[in-house]
DNA sequence: CAACATGATTCTGT
DNA sequence: ACAGAATCATGTTG
């Protein structure tokens, strides 16, 4: 099946590979595979892909001759390359003649450019290429510290057997946590090869285990969060939580922990299939596990109903809506994003970890289910149905804005540094006539929720209802727990819920509201003044979105979804994704746009938004930190069906497209995996500035494209262009020359974009010579 | 190495 | 599809 993937640290991280395209890496040479391979495979989370990066015959003899290792191997892989690169410009004809002319002149490149190839090597799965790459860069100040440099470094060394250099550099740099996965890979595996070849036999499993003990992962490369059994402690503790809540999560709940847990849906099913089974005998092997006496985990759901039969709740599961906040509840997630603290106005709503602005349309978030409010609020959190809509307003659909999706929740909450604790709002019924009664003394329990003890409130704002209805009064501040839930306080005293409808007392709005719902991720600027946001730093990675320090200015994203239910692809994981360089740091005319559009819908009218996944507001800060990973699985579940886009590629992709005004590269875009393309399109107007009119390559513009994208990106992309013929791999885009598409199988199709700029190099490239020059092999430059 | 823990898989039934 | 049971494979621990 496509799921679950097998141990821990090694598992996940293959997943993570896989996506990078590492798994060739290992497949190269000799290099051990097995957990890449098995890993991988077994985790399924992005579909089988047969090799993804299969290495030319100009790879393989440059390989070879690097093994023997010396300065001469560089000269022969470079003349192995150049055979394969001419081969493959004679087959492509119109880029030759633009390769060809780069070729001719000193090709510069700022460590940005550089990145960007190194990146796309890596995604290509090119280490060969790579190392040749590495190896023609000069040393250079500028290029030191550059993660992604020396990601590809670290690449290299494992991909050529350097383990002491690997270590060193594993060591050396404090990685981005996006990197982690894939260099814990690495440093496991180096680890576990040594061992080998030192034995000369395969290690087993308690061997593995040992090497783990004795070489535990560097800081630099690892964030201390322990990880047993595949899963994650915290992970496991969502689970449990839950898992006592409910042992027959609905579909929506499983969705839900899942996002929060960064496991995929299957995984979350298994964990709850075999941890009934275990609690149901006790017998085998009993000793069970933690918490476990088992009554303990009967205990709380045993009482009530635990029973809560598969069929109890999962009727509810996905229509059912339950709103009683008495016993069990189902939560409201909330969340808040790191220690900023997020405020309701009154006309404000945080769904799902979401923050809705306030404005006057309402906005709902179709995900699971949802309440609006008086002024449009809308309440999304698990427990709801996923199809019920809770109004307790006179709806205005016209105004409304409608997403589908994916709760920041997940998305946020992985952040768990950040994330402080929270208080659950728990809507009352559905029906607002439906009294809610909030006991305040029994003490509710969320799963994922940390002990209510540690629930901290604060100063205690009251909650002034507003129009119709009910108010929910909840004390201060929320807070986030570290699985991003935001628990409201049941305690009695402060809170009431009147009508089921829910109020929010004017806290502090954050100048960045969230909105996320599943498969959609919306964020919208809030328009509240005074508010205070003091998110650290957005980073989006495996369908989890971190805002970090926007500072003075928000970000916004918009996504705007199309019907929940449209279609369907299936996803689990991140099977597909977008990945956000860390080099796209947004300036304040950045923007991130990334559109979806689905005929629910703009059928709906309620958002007729062509298609963004991602849209960021040009007007603020937007700050991507590295490998920001968006999945698309939960931004958008709908994609398949989605409309065409702006984008020629198949009816089925996302396309992206990212506005820097600074630089936007693709520099980690290694990670998009999955089987969405991944496309940049730049506008063609734009582009016809720079790009030479008559081109046979250019392609259709995308109507979602921001200019300022285009143009800074026209001038990343020269340089790549220039690169790209030499480096990389042909690769099969369609060359719609504006697009940058990449595949899930990771095929890399840089070319459509780099094409698209290889026919304007000549005339830029001076202009991107400041920062660096970057001599190329000899070999390269005949061409 | 043995015993246990735990995620995943397979088969069967609904 | 999903649940349960049985079972497998591997990680973890002593």
């Amino acid at each position: 099946m496509s799921s679950s993937s097998p141990t821990g640290q090694i598992a996940s991280a293959a997943d993570i590979k896989q996506e990078n395209g590492m798994e060739s890496a290992s497949e190269g040479q000799e290099a051990p595979r097995e957990v890449a391979g098995g890993a991988a495979a077994a985790a399924g989370l992005s579909p089988p892909a047969p090799a993804p990066f299969p290495l030319e015959p100009g790879d393989a003899a440059a390989a070879a001759a690097r093994v023997s290792g010396e300065e001469g191997a560089v000269a022969a892989a470079a003349a192995a390359d150049q055979v394969q690169l001419h081969s493959e410009l004679l087959g492509r004809h119109h880029h030759a003649a633009a390769a060809a002319a780069a070729a001719q002149t000193p090709l510069a490149f700022s460590p940005d450019h550089v990145a960007c190839v190194c990146e796309a090597l890596q995604q290509g799965g090119n280490l060969d290429r790579l190392a040749r790459f590495l190896w023609s860069l000069p040393q250079s100040d500028l290029l030191r510290g550059n993660e992604s440099l020396l990601k590809a470094r670290a690449l290299v060394a494992f991909h050529q057997g350097i383990y002491p250099e690997l270590y060193s550099i594993l060591e050396s740099h404090s990685f981005e946590s996006a990197n982690h996965p894939l260099l814990q890979q690495l440093w496991y595996k180096a680890r576990y090869t040594e061992a080998e070849r030192a034995r000369g036999r395969p290690l087993g499993a308690v061997d593995k285990y040992r090497l783990r003990r004795k070489f535990p992962l560097p800081r630099t490369i690892w964030d201390g969060e322990e990880t047993v059994y595949c899963f994650k402690e915290k992970s496991r503790n969502a689970l449990k939580e839950l898992y006592k809540q409910n042992r027959y999560p609905s579909p929506a709940e499983k969705r839900h922990l899942a996002k929060i847990t960064g496991l995929s849906l299957t995984q979350v099913s298994n964990w709850f299939k075999n941890r009934r089974q275990r609690d149901r005998n006790p017998s085998e092997t009993q000793s069970k596990s933690e918490s476990d006496g088992n009554p303990s985990t009967e205990d709380e759901s045993s009482k009530g109903h635990e029973d809560l039969s598969p069929h109890q709740l999962s009727g509810s599961s996905d229509g059912v809506t339950n709103l009683s906040l008495s016993s069990h509840l189902e939560p409201v997630y909330m969340q808040q994003i790191g220690n900023a603290k997020i405020s309701l106005s009154s006309s404000g709503v945080l769904l799902n970890g979401s923050l809705v602005p306030a404005s006057t349309s309402p906005v709902f978030l179709n995900g699971n289910s949802f309440i609006q409010g008086p002024n449009g609020v809308i309440l999304n959190g698990l427990s709801v149905g996923n199809t019920q809509t809770v109004s307790l307003n006179p709806p205005k659909m016209a105004s409304n804005i409608m997403s589908n999706g994916i709760s920041m929740t997940d998305i946020l909450g992985s952040t768990s540094q950040d994330v402080k604790e929270f208080k659950v709002l728990q809507s009352s019924s559905a029906n607002s006539a439906a009294t809610t009664s909030y006991s305040p003394s029994a003490p509710v329990s969320f799963p994922g929720l940390i002990p209510s003890a540690e629930v901290k409130r604060e100063g205690i704002q009251t909650v002034a209802s507003q129009d119709g209805g009910s108010v929910v009064t909840f004390t201060t501040p929320v807070q986030i727990n570290q699985y991003g839930i935001v628990q409201i306080p049941n305690s009695g005293a402060n809170s009431q819920f009147l009508n089921g409808s829910i109020g929010f007392s004017p806290l502090q709005l954050p100048p960045v509201s969230v909105a996320a719902s599943q498969g959609n991720i919306s964020v919208n600027s809030s328009t509240s003044d005074g508010s205070t946001f003091t998110s650290e730093s957005a980073t989006v990675q495996q369908g989890k979105v971190f805002l970090s320090s926007l500072a003075p200015s928000a970000v916004v994203y918009t996504v705007p979804n199309s019907g929940q239910t449209i279609g369907s692809v299936k996803q689990e994981g991140v099977e597909r994704s977008l990945v956000f360089s860390q080099l796209m740091p947004v300036n304040q005319n950045a923007q991130v746009n990334a559109n979806l559009s689905s005929e629910s819908i703009s059928g709906s009218g309620l958002h007729p938004l062509s298609s963004s996944l991602v849209n960021v507001s040009p007007t603020h800060n937007f700050s991507l930190t590295s490998p920001t990973l968006l999945n698309p699985t939960e931004l958008n579940p709908d994609i398949a069906d989605s409309q065409p886009m702006s984008a020629p590629v198949a009816s089925k992709s996302t396309v992206t497209s990212v506005n820097n005004a600074n630089y936007a590269t693709l520099q980690n875009c290694s990670l998009i995996s999955g089987q969405d393309l991944l496309s940049v399109p730049m506008s063609q107007a734009a582009l016809g500035e720079i790009v030479p009119p008559g081109e046979d390559q250019v392609g259709h513009p995308s109507p979602t494209v921001h200019q300022d994208f285009v143009r800074e990106h026209h001038l990343v992309m020269q340089s790549v262009a220039n690169i790209k013929e030499n480096f990389l791999t042909n690769s099969e885009s369609k060359t719609t020359s504006n697009l940058m598409m990449l595949d899930s199988k990771s095929k890399y199709v840089l070319d459509g974009m780099v094409e698209t700029v290889c026919e304007d190099l000549e005339t830029d490239k001076k202009e991107l010579a400041k920062l660096q020059t970057v001599q190329l092999d000899e070999d390269m430059q005949d061409l």
